[in-house]
Order: C-alpha cells, then sequence, then structure tokens
DNA sequence: GGGTTGATGTTC
DNA sequence: AACATCAACCCG
C-alpha cells in the first residue's frame, strides 16, 4: 500500500525518444523536493528533425554523443526561460523529450513563490514555466535523472493514474512544424496548449 | 476573450 | 540572425 514505485532506469531511455516520449505522459518527475505529474512532452530526433538542436548545434550532437540515456539537457530560450529535456539513445531513434507541463504535486508552496503566481494551473502549464517553478537553470545541464547515477532528490518515478495519451503537433517552432510529435493526457487542465490549438508560427 | 509585441542571452 | 517562451498590453 505503502510501496512507491521504482525511479526510473536508463533502460527506459534506451528505446525510440516517440516511444519514451508518449511513455513519459502520467510519469512523476520528482526534483528537488518539488514533483509533478507529466501531462505534457515533445519528441525532437537526432536523425531528420530540422526542429531538433542537433541539427544546427554542434554542442547538441556532442552532448547526445557523450552523455548517458536520461541525462537532462537544459538550456535557455529567447534569453529568458530555462527548458528541461531528457536524452534518449542507444533504442531505436535517438533525440531529445522536451517536459512541457506537469500537474504539480509536491513543493506547490515552493513553486508558488518562485512563479510569483497562485493558481495552479499557472504553475507549470508550459516549458518555460516548469523551469522556473522547479528552479531549473543552466547549472543542472547534463544532470542524470535515471538511474544509477542520478541525484538522491532527483529522478522519474512511473505515476499512480494511467493517463489516456493523444498527439498533436509541437508548439512554437517553424521547422519541421507538422511533425505530430507532441503528447498530451488528453482534455488535461494543466497542459500548456490545448489539443488542435497550436498557433501557426509566423514569420517577420 | 483574442491578437500583438517586446524582453532577453546563447549559439552559430 | 534565429530561437522548442511568456506576460503585458491592446482591442473589443
Amino acid at each position: 500500500m505503502n510501496s512507491r514505485t521504482p525511479w526510473l532506469e536508463r533502460d527506459f531511455f534506451t528505446r525510440d525518444v516517440l516511444a519514451v516520449a508518449r511513455d513519459l505522459i502520467g510519469v512523476e518527475l520528482h526534483w528537488q523536493g518539488c514533483s509533478g505529474r507529466i501531462v505534457e512532452t515533445e519528441a525532437y530526433a537526432v536523425q531528420g528533425d530540422l526542429a531538433c538542436h542537433t541539427a544546427s548545434r554542434p554542442s547538441a550532437r556532442e552532448f547526445v554523443e557523450k552523455q548517458p540515456p536520461g541525462a537532462a539537457y537544459v538550456y535557455l530560450n529567447y534569453g529568458v526561460h530555462w527548458l528541461f529535456n531528457l536524452l534518449v539513445k542507444g533504442g531505436g531513434r535517438d533525440g531529445l523529450v522536451l517536459i512541457r507541463a506537469l500537474e504539480p504535486l509536491q513543493g506547490i508552496e515552493q513553486m508558488r513563490a518562485r512563479r510569483q503566481r497562485q493558481k495552479l494551473t499557472d504553475l507549470c502549464s508550459g516549458p518555460g514555466k516548469l523551469g522556473l517553478a522547479l528552479g531549473i537553470q543552466g547549472q543542472h545541464h547534463g544532470m542524470p535523472m535515471a538511474s544509477p547515477g542520478r541525484p538522491p532528490r532527483c529522478g522519474l518515478r512511473q505515476g499512480s493514474e494511467v493517463l489516456p495519451v493523444v498527439s498533436d503537433v509541437r508548439v512554437g517552432i517553424r521547422q519541421a512544424a507538422d511533425f505530430p510529435w507532441r503528447f498530451l493526457a488528453r482534455d488535461h487542465p494543466h497542459v500548456s496548449v490545448p489539443l488542435g490549438k497550436v498557433p501557426p508560427v509566423g514569420r517577420a
């Protein structure tokens, strides 16, 4: 009854990046005393996906080469937001999974303080929001998130509920904008953008 | 409600 | 120069 599910191991991240992105829906992300249920992810593939950082950044290709499955890929977006990804490699397609939204579970007061917002649905309903809510920064780039190797209070564990998963196009990108590689819990109140509501990205 | 715009820093 | 975002601002 009191049994907690085990921490996810490297094998979980040694599969096809699309399978991992889909299977992360419903998984609990634990981060230094805070936690949340993952309700939205996006897959980015090393091969054949121009939207993946590896398509344009040598440093991202080096990261994929040198880091183990389950490593955190963290970077600053638009000079403002820290975005959190997990490295997938050694199974089918290698790639990165962007964690886009959480349902807050633990450490909610700390999340409220960091976000300066009260409503639960304002805390982690977007990749930049959850980065701030959890206190994720550049110093965490490369942190192992799978067992063995992860720090004591960080990691992922299977959730208690099975959530229905649907897929949709990815948010906010111009390259490969038609790939249906975003995964979300159906009708879940904590997602960043509901199913079918991704706005087209404009051009100057 | 919906659409538009500016902030900000790292990478190339 | 581009960018895997967000919130403030306008308009209605």
